[in-house]
DNA sequence: ATTGACATTGACGTTGCGTAAAGGTTTATA
DNA sequence: TATAAACCTTTACGCAACGTCAATGTCAAT
């Protein structure tokens, strides 16, 4: 199979413009230009340009892309491992941002308090960490695990800190869900609030909300009597009132949802 | 108290040439520009930058950093939402990385075939939305119905006696599980067997099975410490294992995965 | 023969600064 | 008081990794 700049760029999700310019500073050339001087491109090419992508995905250069599929050392089933364990760190970092940015909004929003100082000392130690994840590899290997043991600590602080957020906004979505409970009425004002803390809730832990698992886990807690337990033990119904409230919130009430 | 540039630089841990910067587009200017033409910077300067430093440390651009501190100060939270929204697809599309990773490492092996569509999915995000609808749908009406069905089933003939049931499937993930994470592969066939008990497990709970909610409690497995610790507590690494197993399973990041 | 979708090679624009160059000002020290 | 070190200024080019014109050539179909 033989291939264009615009089918292999379509094929490949960039755009022709890229293909050019990796030909143009030699990163990948095409295996042949024909009588136009279109550039054409083959097997060879397309497996080479998979691999470009990969790495570019991780954030590596250009230049040091080249120098990991052009060097000597370079082994596909071997390098795909490391990039696996690479991809999955990237994510976790990812996470590390997502968490933060919940934070902030949170405090935007006045349910945590941040003074500019603690501000301020969290960019030290974020620089501090940003430089421990730059030259991490080697600072392990020179100085051990002296580091690595105090961004984890910072990690687990983080993670304790968010934690007692989550565990306010639990309690939030109780009492709101008490008052609501009261009321009688699943699709009120109140009781849409309660489920819109709980999608908040639920958003701490996953990190991708659909409107489906909202209400699959709403439904979990009547079916689970554990869960249930926990919702009905101020007021017998409470789950199933939770349930309700989502299922609106959500807009699965009108669905097919017995089945 | 006043500063310089060099000495407000040196405070918040940046150089001064971006401070030069700030002032060229107008992100911040000093307070004054004493007889000698240096920038002096003042409390109210000191406090804003530290303001552009935080939203800078979690990705945002300057450009909406500016849009941010500039515009009405209640505007802040929904700003971040959308870039929290950004900072969750840029995270979704690393998942499908992921099993991009997965499938080309079994395709070295020689386990599957790919073709070289394939090889670049989880690289683009449109083409594959719409190729997922598309097929996605057709598997979820034929896979899926069957599924619930059975769970649907099960769910209403469900008593105590099958209570405990549920509690022997639970424990037969976890056994299933233990085995699959020896193998280290998420979408080995053991691995795969484990995502499929889990998700019987989990319709015993759920009226309706959607592959969204399995991938997102399989998501939460990881998130919440309290799952974690339960999954983890022989083998560390076991509830991201499943986790990774699931979305393989759920092909949420991917159309077709055989496994 | 014409249209429209493709291809080509320049060449300048973008972000968030780094890094001189070429000079003026302040401060510390000899 | 002279001088060096350390600051400050503006101007301006450089970087990555392309995006986006512009001007022009080629291919398939009507």
């Amino acid at each position: 199979m033989e291939y264009t700049v615009q089918k292999l760029a379509k094929m490949a999700g960039i755009s022709s413009r890229t293909l050019r310019y990796y030909d143009e500073i030699g990163m990948l050339n095409p295996a042949r230009i024909n009588s136009s001087g279109y550039r054409i491109y083959r097997q060879k090419e397309v497996d080479r340009l998979q691999q470009i992508l990969f790495y570019r995905e991780l954030g590596v250069t250009l230049e040091e892309i080249r120098a990991i599929i052009t060097g000597p050392a370079f082994s596909a089933a071997g390098a795909l491992r490391q990039h696996r364990e690479k991809l999955l760190a990237k994510r976790e970092q990812l996470d590390m941002l997502i968490v933060n940015v919940e934070k902030t909004i949170a405090a935007e929003e006045g349910r945590i308090k941040m003074t500019d100082k603690e501000k301020f000392e969290g960019f030290k130690q974020k620089m501090i960490d940003d430089n421990e994840k730059k030259y991490g590899e080697e600072i392990r290997e020179k100085y051990g695990n002296e580091q690595v043991d105090r961004s984890n600590q910072k990690v687990k602080n983080m993670t304790q800190e968010q934690y007692a957020q989550v565990e306010k906004l639990g309690e939030e979505v109780l009492t709101t869900l008490e008052q609501a409970f009261a009321t009688g009425d699943p699709a009120g004002e109140l009781a849409q609030k309660a489920a819109d803390l709980h999608r908040q809730w639920l958003c701490f832990f996953w990190g991708s909300y659909t409107k489906e698992a909202h209400a699959g886990v709403a439904q979990m807690y009547v079916d689970d009597e554990r869960f249930t337990a926990y919702y009905d033990r101020k007021q017998p119904g409470t789950a199933a009132f939770l349930r309700d409230a989502v299922f609106i919130y959500t807009g699965m009430a009108d669905k097919d949802n017995a089945g």
